[in-house]
RNA sequence: UCGGAAAGCCGGAUGGCCGCGCGUCUUCCUUGCGAAGGCGGGAGGAAAGUCCGGGCUUCACGGAAACACGGCGCCGGCUAACGGCCGGGCAGGGCGACCUGACGGAAAGUGCUGCAGAGAUUUAAACCGCCGAUGGCCUUUAAGGCACAGGCAAGGCUGAGAAGGUGCGGUAAGAGCGCACCGCGUCGCUGGCAACAGGGACGGCAAUGGUAAACCCCGCCGGAAGCAAGACCAAAUAGGCGUCCCGCAUGGUGUUUUUCCGCACCGGGGCGCGGGUAGGUUGCUAGAGGUCUGCGGUAACGCAGAUCCCAGAUGAAUGGCUGUCCCCGACAGAACCCGGCUUACAGGCCUUCUGGCUUU
RNA sequence: CGGGAUGUAGCGCAGCCUGGUAGCGCGCCUCGUUCGGGACGAGGAGGGCGGAGGGUCGAAUCCUCUCACCCCGA
């Protein structure tokens, strides 16, 4: 996880936004684009758009960090920088439908590890717990 | 028991696993940095709107005052300060508990007061009206008639507003014309720190309509901008300054009255310095601080003692999954910090008071 | 986070300071012109001051609160 920076700068958005590829799912927009020196970041955007409240964005926000640290670490190719964007259904959406939404994403814009390790066992395994 | 009024408080609770970021301690290490582990703490009553008041910082500035502009505005107190709070007065509302109030000055001056209406602030006005005592005309014993001269501001009408109100007297009809009460004004008295209240004498009211959230007058307050303030470190690129070296063919500028000669600068490279952009660090949380107790004060609040440390992020920390319980969870997220105001808000708790009904 | 401005017919704007009638251009409708349309000419309608409250006799205008949108400071 070491290797996972953010993304900071307004220019950084921007150039993966510019360069990069994107692929529109009902609750969230992933864009990716190959990272500058070989390591991976990523960046979320949630625009007053979605909604004017700071506690309805923060939580989208919220949500969309937890998904990238349990899916990206896991599923996604490094040497690339990821911009999560939330929607409106970001707000509702179950996890593990976002889960599997995410892992769609990252298979249409051809960044899913060639032999995904599981999230999905991990969830298996506290369901049982 | 059913309504109502006021003041205060709470804002789901408690666990498990995996994470986030802050402080601190220990260990490891290549000791700039970083890693692992332990411990502590991690959004609100409004964190919001940014409407006021301060702290803090920079800029400006002899101290200061005045003009302009803006804000505030019954009186007294509290406070670091306030447009806030507390207490009191006055006015309005409510059966009442209580609530509400931009609440100084219209007798310093200027402006405005559309339409309607006879008339809207110089002396206000005669449309419908009333009277016609006095004078005039007709009839005529007298009485009476006409409504010509005129008198009137009581009634109607218009309007938001017609300029003291009600009653009695008075009169031709009327009128503060006279009187009583109320209102208003002036001057004493009494109570109160004061706002103001009570009562007295005088005035006789076209004195003094309304509007100051129209200009304004009076009193008080205010230098401006804001943590993206400000301070520090500082890459690349371009330019600046100093110094050394190389070049100085031609040309230009300065020195010179002019010409020639000479000197300095304008070129290139190295080193150093300073300003400064990206970026980073800091400002950054111990404070007009919280809690408890005692004392003073009607209260806001103050004083003293004890005790506690309680978010400090910077693409921005509270998340993901899940167990149990209940009334099934509203409005909503710190961004330099405080004191207020305003606005949003599911539900619940407690205290005091008030009105109705019933029972004793 | 801080600073500043704007909301008026379907669209773009004036009026607000100094309160009483909401107006202009484009658009729309009808008629004329034309074989028909456009352009042109004549006539007309429609309804609008972001929302709530206040003071005023009376508010688009004055005051307070609130909502939306835009701009500036990296």
């Amino acid at each position: 996880m070491k290797k996972w920076g953010r993304l900071k700068k307004r220019s950084d958005f921007l150039r993966v936004q510019r360069e990069g590829k994107k692929w529109v799912s009902k609750s969230l927009i992933l864009q990716a684009a190959p990272g500058t020196e070989g390591t991976s970041r990523f960046g979320l955007t949630v625009t007053k758009k979605i909604d004017k409240r700071a506690v309805i964005r923060n939580r989208i926000r919220r949500r969309l960090r937890a998904l990238a640290y349990d899916v990206l670490t896991e599923k996604a190719l490094h040497g690339t920088d990821y911009v999560l964007i939330g929607r409106q259904d970001t707000l509702d959406k179950s996890y593990d439908e976002m889960c599997k939404e995410l892992a769609w994403c990252l298979k249409r814009l051809e960044c899913l590890k060639p032999f995904p390790t599981s999230c999905k066992k991990r969830e298996a395994g506290h369901v049982s717990q």
